[in-house]
DNA sequence: GTCTATAACACGATAGAC
DNA sequence: GTCTATCGTGTTATAGAC
């Protein structure tokens, strides 16, 4: 495990002050504060506060897209893809908790790598729909609004960043297959 | 219909422009623009900007309270109760889209009705919360745990503000009963 | 790597004319 | 009800000493 460079200390600490209070809000003084420095000395290490932000969503977002493309050529079941995504998402979200928090609020403030994030976003969006599509058609899963799923599963999983904190004696596994038995299965005996 | 006051237009462009970024990243130039005036104008009707996100937010929330409370007296079944929580969210998202963003993202920036927010939201959840465990106990509620699906419904419903404004041609009925059958039915065969 | 000092500008809000 | 002008403060970021 490489040591935390002064660089990914401000990165994290920023993330987590992002998290409580959103992008807008935190000052470089309050960053400064939370680092036991003065504003001037971040930017020793780092070149603004918009490439804070770059940083922690960019590298969350490529993640995804990574995982995703190794979800899509894997050869199971659309089923099964779909379960693999609910623990994309719970790992990814149990690694980065604070990050995940901006990626889902804060991505409007990017400013040079918008459209990045954004074409990144909607790929993802549109594989997933598409593994819900074929899943359909294949007839594993019902006759719905393929839509209408993505969104609900979607919602849920990009919740996750609130919720995994609150329960840090759940191991990931388990909450992976039990959010899947809940998203696939339904609640209703 | 009663007719819209300056400073309900003034809370409704407001909605519109916090849904978008948030309200720290919008000023009050950025409202008055939008409205077609100058800052120093808005003041002849509002108090301040933070007057404007409680205005917001509190009305909201106390419709929430006060469908929940209609909700848990009725002599219905557990499943149903849940299928009249979604139409409560549905039916409020729907009417004030806008203002469910500030609901969601921005209740952290309230200032004296901070701890009121608190409140009314923690009753809510435990209201939730109690429907489903009280589905689970007379087994009309799989034996799964109650958390995971009150967050999970909860995750989905409280996402509605971003999706719904893109399928306007979906009736409100249509759409509650589409989401109901997927949170509670799962989507499998 | 951190500091003090400060530049250059944006912010919420008010005073008072019309 | 809207305007112009402005106050007092907070903001990101830089310069240069240590």
């Amino acid at each position: 495990m490489k040591s935390e460079t002064r660089k990914d200390e401000i990165i994290n600490t920023a993330a987590k002050l992002f998290k409580d209070k959103g992008y807008s809000a935190v000052t470089m003084r309050d960053l400064a504060t939370a680092m036991g420095i003065k504003a001037a000395s971040l930017y020793n290490h780092i070149n603004s506060k918009q490439d804070i932000l770059k940083e922690i969503i960019i590298d969350i977002a490529e993640a995804f897209t990574n995982g995703m493309s190794i979800i899509i050529a894997s050869e199971v079941s659309n089923i099964s893809k779909l379960k693999q995504v609910v623990a994309l998402h719970v790992n990814i979200t149990a690694s980065n908790t604070n990050g995940m928090a901006s990626l889902n609020n804060d991505w409007m403030h990017l400013e040079d790598q918008l459209d990045y994030y954004l074409k990144l976003r909607n790929e993802y969006e549109n594989n997933f729909l598409k593994i819900i599509e074929e899943g359909i058609s294949t007839a594993e899963i019902k006759q719905t609004n393929a839509e209408v799923i993505m969104f609900s599963m979607l919602s849920t999983l990009r919740s996750l960043y609130l919720w995994i904190p609150k329960k840090e004696d759940l191991n990931a596994d388990d909450l992976a297959n039990n959010l899947s038995e809940v998203l696939i299965e339904g609640i209703n005996v």
